[in-house]
DNA sequence: TATGCTACTGGAAACGTTTCCGTTAATTGA
DNA sequence: TCAATTAACGGAAACGTTTCCAGTAGCATA
């Protein structure tokens, strides 16, 4: 406790050494019109007297903020593990500040974030999570850069009218679906569906009928589970539940697509409890490629998203267009089979 | 896009309804020495200019900015899960702002802090993880209320000088030794050491050494295996990692205290790797109490931190500091233990 | 020596609020 | 009816910075 500083000023800075505060400002910002004699002794002054500048007026003053907000949806997601950090770190090197910023939903993401921007001064923004028709359209009343993440992209449809990071949801799931194909599989129950045509969860049960028609299989509507909406979505303990639902519900299949791997992890556990062996009854596929899927028992087969590269890929385009470039571009990124041990070849 | 709305300010509401800038400002901060017809009206224009208050100017006049941040060490980290959300709602309620701030070390953490206080006018800090040695002592040079949230907390020693949140690890860790020995165990590993005094790791090997002597049971250093300092701590890798280390050492034991669920997960794979069933050929015990242990196979015995609620305190105490009383206290939650299949009763 | 140029520095306005203080109008009491 | 009180409001200073503009000193050139 060294008692009230009573925070000093740039003032009291100038003061002390005898300058203006102009030259003050001056050499705190690195402006080079300023001899570099001068410079030092300011710099030393600073030290000295702990000086740390007041952002609020800096902020007030300038334009930019040189601050950007991290809106995400859902923070608890274990999904998102593996990106704060290099995001964190890629807006640092940058020169930017940023925060991070929680909101409950879907819909709050677009209100929160228009006042943010005028509230905070916000540069940019980077939104996690959501989905591509309730943001990007609403979104576009906001005049600062932004950048749309990990949300999914209607294919071939029309695209938002912003920057956006991603994978193709449908293809992904198209090439899962086919690899369970591939190996034998011709009844396969897919926990994770939802309704609607741009959710994730509608774009990868999109991409899994695909499959299905690509093969000739006829789509059995008692095979897709839909979320269940008293759970929130992408949790075990969704997962479980859809997963002792299509137990239960007596439905014939040999084959799982959990679309996403804390899901699969529920569905492991209700498959455990009834009994079924994984992959001798049932294989299992799920989808994220999150670290967890290695641990499991037995090691779950997943469509890898890369994760850290769409980190530093949403940071390097928010800052390419908060340098002024307002060109808008779509970044998705291809997504890699992860083969475990909870897929078996089905021979009839 | 509507075009660069050049964000209105007060001065243009204030124009637009023919009143003062002192009335607006007293309309949209609730000041009761205003007319209840004319804030209406000045509201009305609010909505209708779509004016939102620059948040940087207001925290320049005022003296507090009514902004708290939340600083945490590995956001990363699955235990977290659960904190972020009650805190942010409590925040809200109680008609604070804030910002959450990752940092990567415990070093960074004060230096952090300190300028960011200042840089930003915080008037509060929840700083969640860490060491309470590393944090308290040079912290105090903050002259802002904080909390610390899920530390160490050397019992019976000196306490640190600011308000605290947090369990009893010496104590807890001990509890679920001995509900090991009780259960016929005298041979158990520790999974997760740390050496010093006041790491959460380190505290929780003593409350199972304290245990272990307590039931007459010499301590075999053997049994002990500390964290992999290549690996992030507390991590389901760092886990597997220490537990085939402790399979091929060849030491003899019939149950394993792995300090976290998360590396108790770890630990899981590496035991069935190995071929050793849970329980019957190796009891394990985690310790946090995260979802994922009800979906283990089999279900995690676990010492359960009531998360939420710490997550409640910390906002709470915070708060109340930040009223201005400067009271410091501890608040000590308890622990519960939840009982899974992974642990048997070891009949001699 | 006078002039122009350069390099550096200081003063002051402005950013958008809040709040103190003064003013006006309305209300009350005698 | 008049004075006194009060309710409601407007004006302007201040918060701590940045930046424009003007000013000064030193120096080279004519």
């Amino acid at each position: 406790m060294e008692g009230k500083t009573k925070s000093c000023t740039i003032r009291d800075v100038a003061r002390y050494c005898k300058v203006g505060v102009s030259t003050v400002s001056r050499a705190i910002n690195d402006d080079p019109e300023i001899a570099p004699a001068t410079r030092e002794r300011v710099l030393e002054a600073v030290r000295e007297l702990h000086y740390v500048p007041n952002n609020s007026a800096r902020n007030l003053k300038m334009t930019e903020s040189r601050t950007v907000a991290l809106l995400v949806r859902g923070i608890d997601n274990y999904f998102y593990q593996g990106m704060y950090d290099p995001i964190q770190k890629d807006l640092r090197e940058a020169g930017y500040d940023y925060i991070i910023h929680a909101v409950d939903e879907v819909a709050d993401v677009t209100k929160e974030a228009s006042a943010l921007v005028k509230e905070k001064r916000l540069c940019g923004l980077i939104i996690l999570g959501g989905r591509v028709d309730k943001s990007a359209r609403e979104l576009s009343s906001i005049d600062i850069p932004y950048v749309l993440c990990t949300v999914a992209v209607p294919y071939g449809k029309a695209m938002p009218e912003c920057t956006t990071v991603g994978i193709d949801d449908e293809r992904s799931a198209f090439c899962i679906t086919d690899y369970l194909i591939k190996r034998g599989h011709s009844r396969i129950a897919l926990l994770g569906g939802k309704k609607g045509d741009s959710a994730v969860g509608a774009r990868r049960l999109e991409g899994y009928k695909r499959a299905c028609n690509e093969a000739g299989q006829p789509i059995d509507e008692s095979l897709i589970f839909y979320m269940h909406d008293d759970i929130p979505e992408f949790s075990v303990e969704n997962g479980y539940a859809m997963m002792k639902e299509a137990i239960s519900s007596g439905v014939d299949f040999s084959a799982v697509f959990v679309i996403s791997d804390l899901m699969a992890i529920g569905a492991y556990k209700a498959l455990f409890e009834a009994g079924i062996k994984i992959p001798y009854d049932v294989s299992v596929v799920g989808f994220d490629g999150i670290n967890l899927g290695k641990f499991l028992h037995p090691t779950l087969t997943t469509m890898c998203q890369p994760r850290p590269q769409m980190a530093d890929k949403a940071v390097s385009e928010l800052v390419r267009m908060m340098k002024g470039d307002d060109h808008i571009r779509h970044n998705v990124f291809e997504t890699e089979l992860l083969t475990g041990e909870s897929v078996s070849t089905k021979k009839d």
